[in-house]
DNA sequence: ATGCCTCCATACACTACTGTATGGATATGA
DNA sequence: TCATATCCATACAGTAGTGTATGGAGGCAT
């Protein structure tokens, strides 16, 4: 039946290749064949690689930041919001958050979605901070630690063993409530 | 007189353009072009770009750690090594370090020499903090939390104001010292 | 001064992409 | 049914890089 591919195909596939392979292999070429057409598809979807990549970009910042927060917002009055945030952060599986990142170091398109997705994010666990009951000025500067802490965590290359990653998570924790 | 270029000034070069344009940059031809020569002088001083980039992360390698490492080491007795190692770190030029470390995402050679480094380097600051007084698990902990901390600065895209930068700063190393 | 060694230029063949032009296949709607 | 729109294949030209072969220029020792 449905031999053609949508816009949407080239995308998923994009984010894969993306996530496994790193930016640099968001060509044309390679990725017509791992999908088993040609460029002519490609090239009938997106005006060019430029373009594609910009799609890229744009999908991935509507579910980096968007789609964490909304969830948690529907937590019960009362539910520990932060606790549950930085769990879910540090179990996420990060390796497309680590390609859009070294993706940025190198292309301004990039970086400017990387930007933005920082400060919609930094900016809500500041306000889970001050909902916390932290005066603005600590809210502000411990929500910065945790998002730095987080990026680094994501990009570490050594993936730690799983109780030393809990143990560090748990300091980072108590760091956090007092 | 010196028209002839060494093994050093293609490192050199190298490592700056790493620096400004990314991994992505390091090819025989643009590095040539910019240093005014032929590749036929890159063909001479290495066998091929894959020993090229091999000697650019053995070079990184070599000063990333052990330069810092070695020069705190020096520091009288009773310093606060730490926080001097976290404000030098923080006030250190980290174009190279965050194009290391997207290098690393790509490349397994890159990966290899990141991990050797970041070992090192959270070592450093565990004995820093064993030696602050804090048990084993818990320097352990916040070594871990600290280096992310600090590879997630490096790796922002925003860099924070001053005042703001420094605040994060400061409320770091009063987490660290209770 | 000549022979060698070091360093580089030039020219060539090759690879891996990009983007375009054109036409073919398939479905869909009037 | 046939006309059109959608989607893709193929073929072409162009670009940017790799690596190699060859030769040449300049210093240096003998």
């Amino acid at each position: 039946m449905t031999e053609q591919l949508s816009v949407k195909d080239w995308l998923d596939q994009g984010l894969k290749t993306l996530a496994r392979r790193g930016f640099t292999a968001l060509k044309a070429e390679p990725l017509a064949k791992a999908m088993g057409v040609s460029r002519g598809s490609f090239y009938w979807h997106f005006a060019d690689i430029g373009a594609y990549r910009a799609a890229i970009l744009t999908h991935w910042r509507e579910v980096a930041a968007e789609q964490v927060i909304a969830e948690l917002e529907t937590i019960p009055e009362g539910g520990d919001a932060l606790a549950l945030l930085l769990r879910r952060a540090f179990s996420a599986r990060l390796a497309l958050e680590r390609a859009v990142r070294s993706w940025a170091t190198a292309d301004a398109v990039a970086r400017a979605a990387v930007l933005e997705v920082d400060q919609r994010r930094i900016g809500y666990i500041e306000t889970l901070l001050r909902q916390a009951g932290f005066p603005d000025d600590v809210a502000r500067g411990r929500a910065q630690i945790f998002y730095w802490a987080f990026i680094g965590y994501a990009l570490s290359e050594q993936a730690l063993p799983k109780p030393r990653q809990q143990a560090a998570i748990d300091e980072l924790l108590r760091m956090a409530k007092r």
